[in-house]
Order: structure tokens, then sequence, then C-alpha cells
DNA sequence: CTTCGGTACTAAACCGCTCTAGTTGCCGGA
DNA sequence: TCCGGCAACTAGAGCGGTTTAGTACCGAAG
């Protein structure tokens, strides 16, 4: 015979099907002695819930979706998402609740998943990564009126809950720094312009130009990986008046610049400043090692399962839960600019 | 109304539920022309299959289970897992599987993690990465009876099925390699001693000591971090007779271990010839570039999904799939080593 | 001694779908 | 004309839980 059911508990024990139920999920209902009795015979069998069949009865499926629409190979590069499904996963287990992970195309494709997922109750909800301008996969989650948290923010993706970091501010604060230490000239090597993130970074940026007095404040969009990272930095450093520091939007890409600078001749720090946004084990063991902008990813998955566990448990609810700015970690990438790139 | 079910669109076309079943999953009982009708109102009325439904019923739950067992820090650090995570998913979402993933502490919970999603329907089978030595995982497996697929081998885990790369002769390829170049020091800075392929790749490197005239082949053993990457690189370059070439058991080591050669002032590849197991963008970004053993990890993760559906298809085979043995690409730290290093 | 209220429990409906065992109606053949 | 056989469909029993309505019993209060 198969795996027990509570049928046969409730036969061995003597009971009906009900008073198992009830034992089993400590309600009342059972006396004290009865209870004891069917965990005890429940233990014995090596009974185990059917999950199928607790979600037919309008139950929580216990698992949430996580659907990234980006190419399979720009996935491995990042640790990014790595780290935050283990901080994710981390939450998420403590509640028993599991994760449907899919890899898709596009946005299309991952809302056709949304739908599919919803109305099989294959998930109690969604978390969303990558909001992008005027992205569609938020009308499309409100409309199937499944709970979900989008990654990111703050605003722009309607009546979800979120959770972000500062990227603005964030920038803000690796800008005024390479200025304190006298750059004047600083390029941006973005990442994708699609992403809302990226909007604000470059556009924190552009701001920074009048307020601090910088001469110039490019900011060049990339996919992401190492070929535009460094194809993007052979063209910042070939110009006439090349920048004296280069923020990246990735370590991978920072890395890539880096290589870049040294196979031109240009020493980094010496005559370029360099800085990574996300920090990872990749900006410690370089030589020299980069700058970059830390913040604890594990802890952000954390964060989100939290706030996606919340959302769950009432979905009328609506959580905005802004998290730590990220801190500029200085390492031997960035130095004063040299004096006769003055202008 | 909530979402539609067969019974809505029954009434709505006016036949059976049974009629509609037999309709929307393609079987004969109907005639065309109702089955049109009854597909036609189902589109109509947007109705999707209840998956908990189904499953209740005895069919697959169509998902599979991921359950790794490391440290969340350093998963973020391998691209290795995203890579072979975006593969599984490419081929498994062309059948409509999902997956289900998990990252827990060891593999005791592990296999916990496996009882309860077997015994709860959840899952139709299991992907067991990192064969250890004496592997608790496969015996509980076994007992379960729920098909499986083990990524690594050759032979070790009793019957369940396997998908796996050559280490040995990968290995061997490595060190043949180096020692045309004239190295007869190398050293072996390898991954965590308890996995199969760690051993493996350490047996290989002994056995060419007699077989090449080595004059040291040692292999330090690690936990994959860059930190103990690093300091077995310094432990191998302050030895009186250092090794003229180190293979790295992953590209973050072979790179940690590139800064300390630096760091000490050993010139690669002058001095030292450097080699990485597993290779990604990281290889081809840094200066020197690292030479290394490269293998598609995505198409890795298709064939080993390829494997779990046919294993689920039919739970009485077993398939044991060697993939192609990674391939030696020859970037520009190795080389010769100097003469005088000569013995 | 009845009545009330609460506890401990049972029986059965129900969730959405699948699948088996019938049932009906029609057609062809003897 | 009647019967066998097949196609097309229906009814209803499961799948393994949860949950509601109902019942039996007991002690305390009136």
């Amino acid at each position: 015979m198969g795996r027990p059911t509570i049928a046969d508990i409730a036969q061995r024990v003597g009971v009906s099907k009900g008073a198992v139920s009830f034992a089993l999920n400590g309600r009342p209902g059972v006396s004290e002695a009865t209870r004891a009795r069917i965990l005890e015979v429940a233990r014995e069998m090596n009974w185990r819930p059917h999950s199928a069949a607790r979600a037919l009865g309008g139950a929580r499926a216990e698992a949430v979706g996580l659907v990234i629409a980006r190419p399979a190979s720009t996935l491995g590069v990042e640790p990014f998402f790595a780290q935050l499904l283990s901080g994710l996963q981390a939450r998420l287990s403590e509640q028993q609740v599991a994760m449907h992970l899919l890899v898709v195309e596009d946005a299309a494709a991952e809302i056709q998943v949304y739908r599919e997922w919803a109305s099989a109750h294959r998930v109690d909800g969604f978390i969303l990564v990558d909001p992008q301008v005027r992205d569609p996969r938020f009308e499309a989650i409100e409309e199937l009126g499944v709970p979900a948290v989008v990654l990111g923010g703050p605003g722009g993706h309607g009546s979800l809950s979120c959770v972000w970091a500062d990227d603005r501010e964030a920038m803000l604060s690796v800008v005024d720094y390479l200025a304190a230490l006298g750059h004047r000239r600083i390029a941006h090597v973005a990442g994708l312009p699609g992403f809302r993130h990226t909007q604000r970074r470059m556009r924190a940026l552009r701001d920074s130009v009048r307020r601090l007095g910088l001469v110039d404040a490019v900011s060049l969009p990339t996919d992401y990986s190492d070929a535009e990272g460094a194809a993007a930095t052979r063209a910042l450093l070939s110009r006439g008046r090349r920048p004296t520091a280069i923020v990246y939007d990735s370590d991978v890409m920072a890395l890539a610049g880096l290589g870049v600078a040294m196979e031109m001749g240009v020493r980094v720090p010496g005559e370029l400043s360099v800085v990574a946004f996300d920090d990872s084990v990749l900006t410690r063991v370089t030589h020299p090692s980069i700058t970059s902008l830390s913040r604890d990813t594990f802890a952000l998955g954390g964060q989100v399962a939290g706030v996606m566990l919340e959302v769950i448990a009432d979905p009328s609810s609506r959580r905005d839960l802004k998290t730590a700015t990220p801190r500029l970690v200085v390492r031997h990438s960035t130095a004063p600019p040299a004096s006769w790139q003055d202008d």
C-alpha cells in the first residue's frame, strides 16, 4: 500500500477522519488523550500531509513564485541572483514555504507564467524583480489579484508592495566621494536602460553635474555583459578628454573595465579611478581591489521574503520597505586624479 | 465567482463534466464537434486546470525538486549553479515542468526535504548535486522510491541515474599539458575533500606523478572560498621549492591565487602558471586571462533535465550519461617554467 | 427530574478533476 | 425484425484532506 492517509490513521485509532484532521492541525474538537494517540499513530505510520489534497480544499499552496526574465547566459555571471535566492530561501523555509523558480525569455513569457501558476494555484504569491520603465507585469499581476512583492522602487508599480534600496542616494554618495577626491570628469557604464534603477542612477549622476560643478558626466548603457562593459570603457578611454573616474553598474563590468585600462596602459588608480555598484567576492580578489557600493544581498532576500509572507497572510495589506542604502567600501581602485589631468 | 471549473464549462455547453474532461485532455469519448465547442467555451471562460486537483487524482505534480546543501554565501560566488539552473529550466519548461528549489544547511536537512516533498507529492523527481564520499542521500532516495538523477559520477550512487563528466580525464589533460610545457612541480588547490569529484581530481593528479616523472604533486583541499584559495596559494608559494604551476578547482580561487601571486611578486605566467577548473566570464576578463577547463554548464543542465524527464516517464529505467569532457582553453596564465626553476 | 451548555466526536459534503462503469441511440447484418 | 456492437455521452465514485452540521454524553443549574 502507498502512503498512509488520514483515513488509515482514523481506522487504526478507531476514530473518524475528522477527528484525525482536528488532532493533526492542533485545533479544538478532540480530547488531549485522543489527540496524543492520533499524533502517536501518525508518527508511527510516517504520515505526511498530501499538499495537493490540502490545496484542493482552498488552502495555501505554501509556495511562492519567482520568474526571472533574463537571458540564461547573463544569469550565471551575476552573483546577485544566487545571493538573493539564498536569502529568500532562508526566510521562506522558516515557514515551510517553498519556491517555484523559472527563467524565461521576456516579460511576455513571464506574464504568461504568472497567469498559469496563479490559476493553477501553484503559488500563493509572486516576487517580481527588475522593474522596468512602463512595466506591463504590474498591471497583469494586479488583474490576477494575487499577492506580489516588487524588488525595486520607490514608486512605479501600482498598488503592489515593494522592497527597495535608494539607488539615487547611493549614486550620489559615490559621486560626492569622487568629487571630493578632486574628480571632475566622471563617467558611468550603466546597465540595461530599460530598468528603472538604471534610469535612477543615470538621473542622479546627471543631477550632480550642476550641483558639484562637474565638467562631464556621461552614462553609457550596456547589457551588463563583460563585453559591453569593456567596449564602453574602451570608448570612454579613447576620448580626447578621458574621464578620470568611471562608475560601473556591476562588478563584472568593473572588472572588465579594469582589464581594458590595463590593456590601454592606463594606470588604476593613478590615472583612472574605478567604482563598482554591487560588490561581491570579485571586487575583493582583483588587483587592485575595487572600491564598491556594498549591500547585503542575502539580507535583502530575507526582507523581500518577509514582506511576501506578510502580504500572503493579509492580501489586503500593502508594504513599502526601504532597505539600507548601499554604503561605499573604499578599496584600492580609487585615488585623487593626477594633477596634470586637471582642466 | 472564482475561477471557472470544468463543471461551469459543462453546464454552459450542456454536457457532463466527464465529457469536458475528455475534450480538454484530447482523449477519445467525445465527437469532434462537441470537443470543439468545449474547447471554445473553455478558452472563452479563460479556464485553466487546477494543478492540485489533478495531482490529487494521482497525476504528476509536473515539477522536479532541486535541493542544494551549501552555505548561502558560497552559492552566490559560483557562476556554476546559476548556469546549471538556467540549463535545467530551459529543458524542463519545454515540457511545462516547473522546478522547486531549496537551499539548505546540510545533507541531513536535504534528506528531510526529500522526504517531505516526496510524500506531499510536490515533485515527480529529484536532482541531486555534489555527490559525496559515503553519501547518505542516495540510500534515502532509493528508499523513497522517487525518480532521481545524480549530477556526478561515474559510480557510487547505487541504482540512481546519473549524468557526469570525466573529471579524471580532464585533470589528466591539464597535467599532461603542463608537463609538456616543462613543469615538474605542479600543485592543486582543490575544493571540498568530501566531494567525490574532488577526490577523483586529486587521485588523477597523484597518479600522474609516476607516469610523467613529476617531482611534486600536492593537493590542498579548501572550501572553495576565495579566502582559502588565497591562503592555500600563499602556503604553496612560501615553500622552499615552490610549484611552477597551480591548478585550481574553481575560477574564483584561481582569481584569488592570481592576486596572491601578484602580492608576493611572483610573475604569472613567467614564474607561475595558473589553470582553473570550470571557466566563466571571470577567467576571460582578468589580466592575465586564465587558462581553464571549459565546459558548457548550460548544456549540462539541459542534459540533466533530459534524463530527469526520461526517468520520470519510466521510473523503472536507469540512465548513465557521460557528457563531454571539459576541454582546456589556453589563455595567458600558462607558459613554460623559467629555466632557472629547473631541478 | 428536566433543561441547558459545553465537550468530544461522527457523518458527510466539498474542493476540481479523472476515470470507470453504465446508458443511450444508431447502424449494419442476419 | 431483432440483435450485437460501437460511438458518444452521463453518472458517480474516488483522490486526501478540511469543515460544517449534527449527535451523544455529561455535569451543573433550576
